[in-house]
DNA sequence: GATAATTGTTATGGACCATATCAAATAACG
DNA sequence: CGTTATTTGATATGGTCCATAACAATTATC
């Protein structure tokens, strides 16, 4: 396992980069072999994980939109009324490392921190009409260009099975 | 798409840590509803990905190798009289972050670096005697702790689907 | 033989993750 | 009530991983 990230520049390319030279007559340079490599789960998964990433952030250039600050804009939107704690913890976000992150949604006028006054100790988030709309763009976008590549790639059923499988993965393994 | 490492430690565990309370006649605190997130693909990749990791550390523990540093290993092996670029760009670690990488496993006496005598720039990778008999044992301790827990999440057939289409997002998508 | 390219390396900065700690507010409880 | 403990958002800080620039030594190119 390892694979590095390199979102949009082309960078190394883990599969084929290793080739050095290989133009006219040339003998060495073997592409190397990955032998167990390529059925180790970890593996696999972190260099999916990565593509995907990738692609991701590639269909949301126009939105600037990070897979972690649309997970957030859509939980706040399912979640009406919840502050900073429960949308952070909920992610796997700890709670030091949401400010910064709600200090860019909020200075981009996405969502707002408003003190509850049942707790005035607690902001409740909720999104700008701004931020609605920008989520409801990007779920278009990644619908579209995004989730439908998957279909593209795989079909519908084994879609549908890989994300199945993926969840059970996340949650009981 | 978030979730954060914490490895062993407890932490945070997105699926259900934002409760808060919940003991006896309690009102307050339901679940939040991940609603479409549980359907994005790079949500339920990355969880499960984080997963794996996680569960893969707490089998190597006795023998302290990262996912990283067993790709490393497994690849050398695979791989004899490669140098460091080579490993490194198949692996898709770049050049300068793989220098303290080859450090720790050196240091360890895992493996060692032979200059060439082709090429006199180049460090020829290979596995020491130990290193040989760690990757064994680590091979082992995947195998039957960490792979066979996917047969038994999944069963053997979906595992095999299931790294296939990984490996088919990490190649295509 | 001069110039370009490659290899391993160092230095450095950024992104992300984790812990400790704090002030303000609230909860618990004698 | 008042004291103590807990919770919330926040700051500071350190670690890890990732990425780029630059360098010396060596080799390739012409």
């Amino acid at each position: 396992m390892t694979v590095s990230k390199a979102a949009e520049k082309s960078s190394e390319k883990p599969a084929d980069a290793a080739k050095g030279r290989k133009d006219a007559g040339d003998v060495q340079a073997e592409a190397l072999q990955l032998g167990e490599l390529s059925e180790q789960l970890g593996y696999v998964l972190k260099r999916a994980q990565l593509k995907v990433f990738e692609n991701f952030l590639r269909c949301m250039a126009s939105l600037q939109l990070t897979p972690a600050q649309f997970s957030v804009l859509l939980l706040v939107e399912k979640n009406p009324g919840r502050n900073q704690t429960e949308i952070a913890s909920t992610l796997g976000i700890l709670r030091p490392n949401f400010v910064a992150m709600l200090d860019n949604l909020e200075s981009r006028d996405l969502c707002a921190r408003i003190r509850s006054t049942n707790d005035r100790r607690s902001h409740i988030l909720v999104l700008t009409d701004k931020g609605k709309a920008v989520l409801s763009r990007a779920k278009k976008l990644v619908a579209t260009k995004h989730e439908a590549r998957l279909n593209d790639l795989l079909g519908q059923a084994n879609r549908e099975a890989l994300i199945g499988m993926l969840s059970k993965i996340a949650n009981e393994f």
